[in-house]
Order: structure tokens, then C-alpha cells, then sequence
DNA sequence: AACTTAACGTAC
DNA sequence: GACGTACGTTAAGTTA
């Protein structure tokens, strides 16, 4: 009995796949087109033939055998496009987890691949099905050996070739010898078509009969083509004619696939995006939901309180009115503290007709019973994105969670920082797990209160479902963080920090409503006044705030000079219209324009629509899983780019009021980024110069200008002030001359100079970067960690800027270290002095508090000791403070 | 109508 | 292409 083996021409199937499929693109915009459809193709043939044996032959890159019989081979063809290049290799990985054979050799082509194999094993009495679209091919075609085209879904055995070409499969070879073939640039013989060559060959036989011949033939302009021809027409053959002896392997067995490899597989949809295929094709698993239980009286409440009693965790969920904190009330709360059982109470679900419904327990009641286990100091919390649910509880229900505050979302955050999603589904369904979807278990997501509408069984299961995900992957992740050493970084800097965060959005920011509808209206009133103003220059109206008709204006009606290009048109930012401002006097009316109105919609409008009815204060979003480096950044609005440089930006900061009789106290690091490099550089120069309280931008710039500090200008000041924090983000001569708007060339000596003053800074870039090399990621002193996948590319763009990242991310993720670790030991300071200072933002480098005027100075104190001793350096930390009643600098 | 992308600008 | 990290707005294009 003979077994059938298919022999896929996988780079044929690649290009295929490439030009048939709508480009598709997965989250990080990398093309994907190409894979799914080759995925498609294989899926198609192994549905519809489910073939025992099957293997996938693949070109590599790099010339081939027939270039040295022939250097123009193919040399007609494009080369790859790049964004089928970056696809192939995920191809490759796809065929691998599938555990399919897969042959690839440098030298030669898949087809030599694929007829090496076809021979061997139709030699050892094989059925072998060619799954290809390539006529070249087809000269494989004989007893044993059959092409099919799963595009066209066509086999052709040998009868079918000779029906289509009239020839036999093996005097296929000598008609293309013949006719050659443009597309890989095979000469053949010029005016010989397929008509002819089939003719041809029909009448002699063969190429070399058909050269016996040339001389009887009667004169013709074929006959002397023919003649003049004849190397070609070998040549030609020679190039068409498909290599038998490349090594494969013998063994039957070698063609057969193995089980796909789910994990691999799962992990490559998910990277690739193609996420219903993680469903389809992979095995996903619901969680068992046998120990999910409703409560719904006061036994069942007892009987679960009972068993959490020894618990050495308590892994809660709560289900809200709504996603927004300020507006949020509790609708239900899910416990677990193993993954074997887990408890859902409802609370305000309602009928359809708004009833409540039946079966619920009263808060209070549920409230109380809790409250010694959830208010807790000993026993530990885990939720994922935690913040969320203490925030619930602590506006909602006056209780507040105590003891550790673990977070999955957190712990998955440190050990892969910068991962596509840390959403709970996404993080499972990596691991094979599928979870009900919000959007399945609610009617109308969109709707206010909607999950108040599900019925208390399902919603149980929803619910439990999330505490038994979320300690799922604690328990995994509590093991990765431990290998990278992270634990530390987890239990004594995020965790602590997370109701610091929270408090601090709960506390909020006074903004005086009357202070911004004043702004607003003088904004306003310039911003319509100027584009009157523009539009009369102009002579006619067109939106201001488009770049596009901007861009009309000044460089095609009033035919200005126009600056660099962006991807659809000319730039129009301020750094262009500065240049164009002498010329002419629009732009400079432009860049007032721009900047009244930047201010305007981002910040006037927007903090007047985010005061909070309840609190008349701004309460933002501290984010604590969004940056690379560790930093946190600010929402809703993002209270950490409120306007600072510009006079009229500062008039924003001047709607920001403490409460009744309370101060702002600001306190902000000094050089905190310098600081940390000096540190980590070991510098000399660095080093002693903030030992010694010198100003380092005066400094610097001393040095560099070779001047005494007393004779420095402020120019001179201004430059190494750019140059010490070009140094810090990894600069080029090229930025730095952008940025002060010299040559590259002067900038270059700077760069020059500076290194040469401060060398040690220079051979930290260069060690930093020779170890992110070999290790492929960074880290920050509190070993955080960030991962530089591209840092050995060889694309010199992504390879470059992998370079000043990794530069950069320990500097800035170590001052993002320091700054967290100050909080956490200044919340608790103030408190133990009993001082009623209140955190309220941090910006990066800087702490604001809100205090009565009488406990400045002791705040004073308590601060700088956190803030300044947060960290021990090499260097001192020196804070600066700034006090009162409005964030306005003086 | 809802969503996405590009350009721009604010902060540290 | 060229200086790191964020968030948010508007215009304009795309998809439903």
C-alpha cells in the first residue's frame, strides 16, 4: 500500500499569499497579510485532504546554483519587498509549531526541494501530490508523481499536462528551454512562443532532436532563429531543469507531521493578531466553574466568611455601576482565596423593570461581615488593576481595603513592560484560557449600569471567573518575578505605592471654575480676533487648525519657502513658521494662534468639563502600567503636562487652588536625571561637581566655553543646559544643532568637547549599550527592566534608537525608582508626625502637596528627609521647594 | 456615525 | 533618520 505525501512550494505559496490578501497589520503595524494567507492555504489543504505526510519546502536567501551558470538568472526580479521580507520568518515559525517538515537549503530553490523528494520517494513507491501553481514544476509529473493546485483546486496527472500542452510531462523541460521565460529572465529562443516550442517538439521530440534537425528544415526566419540560438536554448534548459540530488531525507517517516505545538502556536496568533484563530484553532479551555457560588443568604455569607478566616490571601473583584471610579457603585463583589472555590455576591442587581432582584443580600450586612477580613493589615489583597477596586470601596463604601494590595496587572507589567495588553482576557487566553467576554454577559455595554441588568447566576460566573484568573496568574507571574529577580521591585516599591495612588486621585485637585471661564473668555475673544485677522491676510477663510489648508496657504498661494515634508504634505509646526516669520506676517500670527489654542481646548476647556460635581475638584488617573521606563503617566486629564514655560501657560496653572486656608507645597528634584547618570557613569567631573553643590548647567558650560563661571553668559548657559539633557536622551550631532539652531558641524565639537570633559559619561553610554547588546534588555538600580528586542537589528534606524533607549531607561527609570520610593516613605512620615499634608500629584521629578500654612515648615522637613534620603547615590539628591496658593510660578 | 491615523504641542 | 518618556486635541481618512 503506498502512502500519498504532499510537498508544498512554500516560497511559490508565500508570494501568492502576499498579492491575493488585503494588507492586514497586527497591533505593533507590522504586516501580516502574507502569513495569514499562507496560514489559509495550509489549513485548506490539511481540511481538505488531511494528508498523512506532508512537508513544506522553502527558498533561502542568496544566489543560487543557476547564477553560476548563468549571473542574470532572475536578474529581472524586483527584489523581496521589505514588507513581505519581515513576514517571512513568522511563516517559518507558523510552520514549525504546526509541526509540519519544513526543508529549506541554501543554493538552491524550493523546487529543487521539491524534486529531490519527489523522486526519492516515488522511487520508494510513493504517491507523491505536488501542492504548487508552478508550471515548472509540472515536468515532475509521471506515474507516482501528481501536482495540485489548491487556488485553482485542480490536480493534473500526466495525462492532464499532455492535454494541456501536448507534450509529455517530460518534454515539458524542452518546450520552456524553447520558449524561456521572462519573468526569471530564462533567454530561450527570442520568437519562439508556446505554440511553436510545442510544435516543435511534438514533431522532433525532443530539444536535441530538434537540433538534429535544424539543418533539413526549410529556410525560415524560425530556422535561423533557431540557429542562431541554440547555447541559449541549452543554457535555458539547463536553468529550468530541477536538481534531483539536493540531500533529504529518505525516511517516510521525515514527512510526517507531529501534534501542533499549541502553546507556540497560541503565542504566535496572539503576537501576529490573529486572535479568532487562537480560538479556532488552538485549544482553549473555559475555567471550571463547579466552585463558583452564588450567596445569597446570611448562611451562605457566614459559611464563606468562615472559610476565608484562614486564608493567606483574599483575591477580590468588585462589579460596578460603571467603568468611570467617580460614578461607580458596587452592583456585586467576587472572593476567592484558591483556585478550587470562589464566591460571588450580589448586591444592586435589578430587574428588567429596575426592581431589585430577588435573592440579594444587603450591603450593610455584607459590609460588616467583610469588613474584619478586607480591612485586614495581616491579610493580603490581589485583584487585577486593584487600584480600581479599593478606589470602589473606599468613595462608594467608606471601607478601605488594608493590608498588601497584590496586582496581577502589576506583576504581569514588571516581568514584560511594554506588552501589547495587560487586560485579564488577553493575559488568560495566552495561557489557554478563555474568559466570558464583558461584552457577552451585559446587554448594552455602552449603557449606564448595565452590568446592574445581568441576571446574579451568570453574573457569578463572570465575576469568579476574574479572582480565579487573577490569582492564576499571580501564582505564575509571583515565580516570574521572583527568576528576574523582581520581587523586591513588586512587594516593596508597586505595591505600596498603589493606594498612595489611589488616595492621591481620590484627594483630587482644586481648579477654580471662575478663574477658567475668565480665561476661556479672553482666549477666546484673541483667538477670534486673530483668525479674522489671518483670514483677511490671507483674503480668504480656511480652517487655522488644519495643516493641510495651512500648508496651501503659505507655501502655494503666498509661495513661501517650505521647510521639511511630512508623510502628506509640508510642515506647518511652530519650529517652521519661526523660520518663516520674518518673511511675512502670518506666521507669526499662526504661532499665536497655535499656542491660545492649544490652551484653550486641552486645558481650559477640558479641566472645566473634568471638575467633579461631587468635590468641585480634578481628580486625574495615576497610571502605574503604561510606561517602558517605570514612570507613571497622568489621565484625565494628564495632570503631569499642565503648561509651565509659557506665560499664558502658567496663567492655567494659576486656576489650580488649594482648598480653604491650604497651601500648594511643591517639591521638585534638583538635576534628578543628572544625578543618576553621574551615579551610574562613575564620572569624575560629574561627580564632584554636584558633591561640591556646583550648578551644573554653569558648570558645564564653563568648561566648555572655557570661560570662568563669573564671565559665563546666559547663552553659553543656555547651550550646555540643551547639551546636558541632549546627553541624557542619547542625542546626535543632528538633534543638538536642531535645538539650537547651529550647524551640525559646531554642534558635533560640543558633543565632542563635552565628552571629552565628562569621559566617563561617554564610556557608560558605550558599556550600557554593549550590555543591552548582549543581554537584549536594560535594567534601572531597582532592576526594573525593559526588553530592547531590536538592539542588534540590522536596520541602523531601529538599531539606533534601540541604542539611545537603552541609554536613557536606566537614567529615567532609576529617577522613576527614586521618586516611587520617596512617596512611599513620605505618605506614612506625614502621618506619623501628624502632619495633615496631602500628596496630591507627581509630575515625574516633582511631589505637590496641599497643607495648612502652620505645618510648612515641619512638612518641609518631612519631605525633603523622604525625598532626599529615598535613595542612597553616589552623588547627593537635593530637593527644591516651592510654596503656595496657586500652582502659578512666581 | 464610530473609529483610526497623522500632525501637532504640552510636560519632565 | 537624526532626542528619551508620556497624553490629548483636531483634521481627515476609513469602515460600518
Amino acid at each position: 500500500m503506498s502512502d500519498e505525501v504532499y510537498l508544498v512550494d512554500g516560497s511559490a505559496y508565500i508570494y501568492r499569499a502576499y498579492h491575493a490578501v488585503a494588507p492586514l497589520n497586527n497591533a505593533e503595524g507590522m504586516p501580516t497579510h502574507a502569513v495569514f494567507g499562507f496560514l489559509n492555504i495550509l489549513k485548506r489543504l490539511i481540511k481538505e485532504k488531511e494528508p498523512r505526510y506532508l512537508a513544506v519546502a522553502f527558498d533561502m536567501r542568496g544566489p543560487v546554483f543557476r547564477h553560476d551558470i548563468y549571473p542574470e538568472y532572475k536578474a529581472n526580479r524586483p527584489p523581496m519587498p521589505d514588507d513581505l521580507a519581515v513576514q517571512i520568518p513568522y511563516i517559518k515559525e507558523l510552520v514549525a509549531a504546526m509541526n509540519i517538515p519544513c526543508f529549506e537549503e541554501t543554493g538552491v530553490e524550493a523546487d529543487d526541494i521539491i524534486a529531490s523528494a519527489a523522486r526519492l520517494l516515488s522511487e520508494q513507491g510513493h504517491k507523491v501530490i505536488i501542492v504548487s501553481g508552478d508550471k515548472d514544476l509540472l515536468q515532475l509529473v509521471g506515474e507516482q508523481v501528481v501536482m495540485w493546485d489548491p487556488m485553482k483546486k485542480k490536480t493534473m496527472d500526466a495525462a492532464a499536462v499532455t492535454e494541456k500542452y501536448h507534450v509529455s510531462p517530460q518534454q515539458l523541460l524542452d518546450c520552456y528551454a524553447l520558449m524561456g521565460d521572462s519573468s526569471d529572465n530564462v533567454p530561450g529562443v527570442p520568437g519562439v512562443g508556446p505554440k511553436t516550442a510545442e510544435k516543435l517538439i511534438n514533431e522532433h521530440g525532443s530539444l536535441e532532436q530538434v537540433y538534429d534537425a535544424l539543418e533539413g528544415m526549410k529556410k525560415s526566419r524560425l530556422k535561423e532563429r533557431l540557429g542562431e540560438n541554440r547555447e541559449a536554448a541549452f543554457l535555458s534548459r539547463d536553468l529550468i531543469r530541477l536538481k534531483y540530488d539536493v540531500k533529504v531525507p529518505d525516511e517516510l517517516n521525515a514527512y510526517r507531521p507531529g501534534e501542533p505545538d499549541e502553546d507556540r502556536l497560541r503565542d504566535l496568533y496572539l503576537r501576529l493578531g490573529f486572535n479568532s484563530m487562537v480560538k479556532e484553532e488552538t485549544k482553549t479551555v473555559t475555567v471550571p466553574t463547579d466552585g463558583f457560588t452564588l450567596v445569597q443568604s446570611v448562611g451562605e455569607l457566614q459559611e464563606m466568611v468562615d472559610r476565608l478566616q484562614t486564608a493567606e490571601l483574599l483575591v477580590i473583584d468588585t462589579e460596578t455601576s460603571s467603568l468611570d471610579v467617580r460614578r461607580a457603585s458596587l452592583v456585586g463583589i467576587s472572593l476567592c482565596s484558591d483556585r478550587d472555590r470562589a464566591w460571588y455576591l450580589p448586591l444592586a442587581h435589578c430587574q428588567e423593570d429596575g426592581s431589585p432582584a430577588d435573592g440579594q443580600l444587603d450591603l450593610k450586612t455584607v459590609l460588616d461581615a467583610l469588613r474584619p477580613l478586607l480591612e485586614s493589615e495581616e491579610l493580603p489583597k490581589l485583584g487585577h488593576n486593584i487600584k480600581y477596586d479599593y478606589s470602589v470601596l473606599k468613595r462608594s463604601c467608606d471601607l478601605s481595603l488594608k493590608g498588601p494590595l497584590y496586582d496581577s496587572m502589576i506583576a504581569a507589567y514588571l516581568a514584560e513592560p511594554g506588552r501589547r495588553s495587560l487586560k485579564l482576557d488577553e493575559l488568560l487566553l495566552e495561557r489557554g484560557y478563555q474568559l466570558t467576554a464583558f461584552n457577552d454577559v451585559v446587554e448594552d455595554p455602552k449603557k449606564e449600569n448595565c452590568f446592574a441588568f445581568v441576571e446574579p447566576e451568570k453574573a457569578c460566573c463572570y465575576s469568579c471567573e476574574d479572582v480565579y484568573a487573577s490569582l492564576l496568574l499571580w501564582e505564575e507571574y509571583r515565580g516570574t518575578l521572583e527568576e528576574l529577580e523582581q520581587l523586591d521591585l513588586f512587594y516593596h516599591v508597586e505595591t505600596p505605592l498603589l493606594p498612595i495612588l489611589a488616595d492621591m486621585e481620590l484627594a483630587g485637585i482644586g481648579v477654580s471654575d471662575t478663574v477658567l471661564g475668565e480665561l476661556e473668555e479672553e482666549f477666546q475673544k484673541e483667538l477670534d480676533a486673530l483668525e479674522e485677522k489671518i483670514h483677511a491676510l490671507a483674503g480668504y477663510s480656511f480652517n487655522i487648525q488644519s495643516p493641510k489648508q495651512l500648508g496651501v496657504l503659505l507655501f502655494e498661494e503666498l509661495q513661501l519657502p517650505h521647510g521639511r515634508k511630512t508623510k502628506t504634505g509640508y510642515s506647518t509646526d511652530m519650529k517652521v513658521l519661526e523660520k518663516l516669520a520674518p518673511k511675512h506676517e502670518i506666521p507669526a500670527m499662526i504661532m499665536r494662534y497655535r499656542i491660545i489654542a492649544k490652551l484653550q481646548s486641552t486645558y481650559v476647556k477640558k479641566l472645566k468639563k473634568l471638575i467633579d460635581p461631587e468635590s468641585g475638584r480634578v481628580h486625574t488617573s495615576f497610571n502605574q502600567t503604561v510606561t517602558a521606563t517605570g514612570r507613571l503617566s497622568s489621565s484625565n486629564p494628564n495632570m503631569q503636562n499642565i503648561p509651565i514655560r509659557s506665560e499664558e501657560g502658567n496663567r492655567i496653572r494659576g486656576a489650580f487652588v488649594p482648598a480653604d486656608d491650604l497651601l500648594f507645597l511643591s517639591a521638585d528634584y534638583s538635576q534628578i536625571d543628572l544625578r543618576v547618570l553621574a551615579h551610574y557613569s562613575q564620572d569624575t567631573a560629574l561627580l564632584h561637581a554636584f558633591r561640591n553643590g556646583e550648578d551644573i548647567h554653569s558648570r558645564t558650560a564653563s568648561e566648555l566655553f572655557g570661560v570662568s563661571p563669573l564671565l559665563l553668559t546666559s547663552e553659553m548657559r543656555r547651550v550646555a543646559k540643551s547639551i546636558n539633557f541632549g546627553i541624557v536622551y542619547g542625542m546626535s550631532s543632528f538633534g543638538l544643532s536642531n535645538q539650537l539652531n547651529i550647524s551640525r558641524k559646531e554642534a558635533g565639537r560640543f558633543i565632542d568637547k563635552y565628552f571629552h570633559l565628562y569621559g566617563g559619561v561617554k564610556e557608560f553610554m558605550e558599556s550600557v549599550v554593549e550590555q543591552a547588546r548582549l543581554d537584549g534588555y536594560v535594567t534601572t538600580l531597582l532592576n526594573r527592566r525593559r526588553r530592547l528586542p531590536e538592539i542588534n537589528v540590522k536596520n541602523k534606524t531601529r538599531r539606533e534608537f534601540a541604542e539611545r533607549t537603552a541609554i536613557n531607561t536606566p537614567i529615567q527609570g532609576t529617577a522613576a525608582d527614586i521618586i516611587k520610593l520617596a512617596m512611599i516613605r513620605v505618605v506614612p512620615a506625614l502621618e506619623q508626625e501628624g502632619l495633615s499634608a496631602k500628596l496630591l500629584l507627581q509630575i515625574h521629578d516633582e511631589l505637590v502637596f496641599e497643607l495648612p500654612g502652620s505645618e510648612v515648615e515641619a512638612t518641609r522637613r518631612v519631605v525633603r528627609d523622604a525625598m532626599e534620603n529615598a535613595l542612597l547615590l553616589d552623588v547627593p539628591l537635593l530637593v527644591n521647594f516651592e510654596i503656595g496658593k496657586s500652582l502659578a510660578k512666581q
